[in-house]
DNA sequence: TTGATTTAGTTGCATAACTAACTATATGCC
DNA sequence: GGCATATAGTTAGTTATGCAACTAAATCAA
């Protein structure tokens, strides 16, 4: 028997996420109070062009955890929204680079502190050691379900 | 500034849940393998009628923190494959009260014993003493969001 | 050069989530 | 009793996710 086994009745918040469910709720809250009218999903897309501009789709999958019907979505309700453009790469045509626009530009600033103040408060009473042990045991999780998997 | 502040940059994972996405991923495809044809988010709710059967719609809520949508629809689908039934209260006839059939308590065993080994090998190489303290923040981080939410 | 395989992205279908608005029953106050 | 309010649950609309099947472009091999 491993030594971690988990005993019965622990183990559904952990797999349902509600922590991470919560937060990203109330952040969506925070967005939508102060008249942003785009989705936490959307938001993390940006996140990631803010921090890289021009990723392809394909990029953007790996980063976000997501697959490619989700991203190819995402990007379609932000193109929408005039928040990125899709440029076809010129050395391969199968790809398209994703530029994020002036007015997702404007954005950043506002919806990137709103993010840190609500993960702030989310953490408040909890010990900067306790913040990076959990995060590296989600880490650690994540890379066990997926080693081996490409 | 408060001694905890979040580095930008490192909000992401945290906030999108990759590790329990992940691990709902996983534990489908082992149901799927298996045969068993119920989503995560089903199963979720047999997990709690399990542990208390004849709960609410509301308990449902409560206990899963999902809202009360989300529930009329599981609960939908899982009488649909007549895993569930509605049971009206003869004390408050507004209540649902909902009880499983023979055919989930079959199911009930063999998922369970799949979630915890699914959950023990996400889980391998991590502490007993370091998921102990992650359960502590994620659950802390959840009601820090909560607290003055009714 | 042609034909098989891989890679990037899209489309279709089912399930699930949130919000807002709704119905029906119960409760509380006058 | 009667009306306002609260509670349990449903319905409708939009967005997102997962899976499977698909198209188009690129690569690799004979």
């Amino acid at each position: 028997m491993p030594n971690n086994q988990f005993k019965r009745g622990e183990l559904y918040s952990f797999i349902t996420g509600m922590a991470s469910t919560a937060l990203a709720r109330r952040l969506q809250k925070n967005f939508k109070q102060a008249g942003i009218e785009i989705t936490i999903e959307q938001w993390s897309v940006l996140y990631h062009l803010w921090k890289e501009d021009g990723l392809s789709q394909q990029d953007l999958c790996v980063r976000s955890f997501r697959d490619k019907p989700s991203i190819t979505r995402l990007v379609d309700n932000l193109e929408k929204l005039k928040l990125v453009k899709r440029v076809p790469s010129k050395n391969d045509r199968r790809i398209n680079l994703i530029y994020v626009t002036e007015a997702a530009l404007h954005l950043q600033e506002e919806t990137m502190n709103m993010a840190n103040q609500t993960l702030n408060e989310a953490l408040e009473g909890v010990s900067k050691e306790d913040i990076e042990r959990c995060k590296e045991v989600l880490q650690q999780v994540y890379d066990n379900l997926n080693q081996g998997v490409r």
